[in-house]
DNA sequence: GGAAAAAACTGACATGAAGCAACTATTTTC
DNA sequence: GAAAATAGTTGCTTCATGTCAGTTTTTTCC
């Protein structure tokens, strides 16, 4: 077998969705212990749950909900992934010397959030090693996205872009070929690195091609193995 | 004291440049596992490290020299950081399930690199948290610091791009403001995502603004306030 | 040390994609 | 349930940036 498999085209995908393993991995006195410093918290649609550059105090986990995790600066934003539940969120904070959050974070629906304390959760990787290393596994699952999307962004033109996010949205957040979308247009616009009147003349050119069908908020994927081409050929 | 702090505008640079730390969380048996286990290597100017989809068997660390880690597909290239000496590549391989590479290494200049057998260092992080937590603080440093980049490449324009790149090679590579480059123009593109024309149109007019000074290879940064209003306003 | 290859540069040109302005539809709010 | 605010849409214009084709300079290597 060849070490070097065939080169698959670089995933663009920007969600992130992993199950709650990682709470099993922990003793019942440490079960205990995070169950003692967390509080579960409901946020409504649109707010905001962190902010960038604030202390970080907590450790989001999300038990329901959709939210968006993204950079804000000077009217420009760019939305580095969405998060469906079951998802930690704020582990980039976890840093020697600096603990700000690097990202900030709002929701999308109404959604319950279990914060805990980032003490504690600190503590935890400190003293449990199969914990922290299901966590190494976890940053390093959500790098690789990053990476896919980074790529994505600065080397496809409108097209494949827009193919990206329509595929992941139907793949990995709705799992359907049709859906109805809590994003705006703008938000779909901070999430592929072009403006809201581009994102809308583009979908309606996919519409006109056939490739979806759309009626404001609800999409339907028609032709994905086209929509795959786009998204492979930029 | 405010829990927010003042919004200080995302970094952007793109090398990683952090010490050997790392290895004096690994007590004396462990350090014996880790000479025992890997090898250092004398890799010339040019050469490739690993390459992406690969099944990663090595954790890498540059010991000397200068190498860029990067994504390429269809003669598109995306520089997602340089790496200077003492720093650890190939952590990103580390996930449960997929353990292929997610980037491709190749060398700027000269470097010798030690590889550590992967299953040795995964075996380390799972036994001993004080090094895995040490591990995960690195991981997250070098995501703040790509989503910096993504930001930058995103969402600012060829002058923002430009200076950016500038002021990181002065300041975290070469850590001085006149500097031999080696590294090509094609390259800069790649690193700031603009066509290699644009670099020298955009590097030319720098030049021409008395910013910074330029023959060739050779560089100096003569304005770095101004740059770092450029690297600001995008 | 000189030929060949690679990198750097230049100008003309084409175009992708953003910005703007105006208008409509939908949602929120009191 | 009307008014206000927000979101979606469209056509037009502009401009930033990539592409191409050609020249010059630098580096590589027998």
């Amino acid at each position: 077998m060849s070490l070097i498999t065939e080169s698959k085209s670089i995933s663009h995908c920007s969600v992130f969705n992993y199950n709650q393993s990682w709470y099993e991995l922990l003793t019942e006195d440490e079960k205990l212990l995070i169950d003692g410093h967390s509080v579960s918290l409901v946020f409504k649609k649109g707010e905001t749950v962190c902010k960038r550059g604030a202390f970080a105090s907590h450790i989001y986990f999300l038990e329901e909900g959709l939210v968006k995790v993204y950079l804000e600066e000077r009217n420009k934003n760019l939305i580095l992934m969405l998060s469906t539940k079951n998802n930690l969120l704020g582990l980039s904070a976890i840093y020697d010397g600096n603990n700000k959050l690097p990202y900030t974070v709002s929701t999308y629906t109404n959604s319950t959030i279990r914060m805990i304390d980032i003490q504690i959760f600190r503590q935890l990787l400190k003293q449990n090693s199969e914990f922290s290393f299901h966590i190494i596994s976890l940053l390093n699952e959500k790098t690789a996205q990053i990476y896919g999307r980074f790529f994505s962004l600065t080397q496809k033109q409108l097209h494949g872009r827009l193919a990206d996010i329509l595929l992941c949205l139907s793949n990995r957040i709705f799992k359907s070929k049709s859906f109805e979308l809590p994003l705006s247009r703008a938000d779909l616009g901070d999430l592929t690195g072009m403006s809201t009147e581009s994102v809308i003349r583009m979908m309606k050119e996919f519409k006109d091609d056939g490739l979806i069908d759309m009626n404001c908020k609800s999409i339907e994927l028609l032709d994905v193995a086209r929509l795959e081409r786009i998204s492979e050929f930029g």
